[in-house]
DNA sequence: TGAATGATTTACT
DNA sequence: GTAAATCATTCAA
């Protein structure tokens, strides 16, 4: 589904205007198995319940203090699978976007980032367990990807073996892809 | 009730 | 390259 997903678009017909968005990142979670999801282990708490409930329903949350993340439920109540969208690249409202944003329009800054990509398109805690296909934010069918790459998840280190796992996929060579800590990077 | 921490971003050295 | 910003959630006491 993450690879699925990378190409279709994501539209978010709010008040203050129109955004959408071609998905250029996306990372798989697959709990309860998967140490670096938030639903390991079975773990269901308020936070987390969205990602038990159907498919095709927004699992919002917070992190750091300042940053929301976007992430669809993709799999059968009972069974926590999720999809980060990590970075789209804007394909209307980029004036919105940079509005909210606080930065030129013409920037990658503007989504190349699952914290930026909500602050764009101002998703936050109204859209946790929204409906995405009767909601004001939703997905549609896209162009698709030139071409797709994959590699390890990025920032969660700590799940052991589960941080190998190459369950990050992207579009080769798209400016909107997010920048990887350089550590992890080999550089030559 | 309190302490630790994170699926990040940004600014500064 | 390093660090600060900043708080909901989680877990232990």
């Amino acid at each position: 589904m993450a690879r699925a997903l990378v190409g279709q678009l994501l539209v978010h017909d709010a008040p203050g205007g129109l955004t959408v968005g071609r998905i250029v990142e996306a990372e798989a979670y697959r709990g309860p198995e998967d140490r670096a999801a938030h639903s390991y282990g079975g773990r269901r708490t308020a936070r987390t319940e969205a990602m038990f409930g159907p498919p095709g329903r927004a699992y919002v949350f917070f992190v750091y203090g300042m940053h929301w993340h976007f992430n669809v439920v993709v799999d059968a109540p009972g069974r926590p699978h999720a999809v980060l969208v990590r970075a789209v690249e804007p394909v209307r409202g980029r004036e919105l976007m940079a509005t909210r944003r606080g930065i030129d329009p013409d920037r990658v800054e503007l989504t190349n980032g699952p914290g930026k990509l909500c602050e764009a398109f101002g998703i936050a805690r109204e859209h946790y367990g929204a409906d995405l296909c009767t909601s004001s934010l939703f997905l549609a069918a896209g162009p698709g990807a030139t071409k797709i790459e994959k590699s390890p998840r990025i920032g969660i280190d700590y799940a052991g073996a589960w941080a190998e796992r190459p369950w990050r996929f992207f579009e080769t060579g798209n400016r909107y892809v997010s920048k990887r800590p350089r550590a992890k990077v080999g550089r030559r």
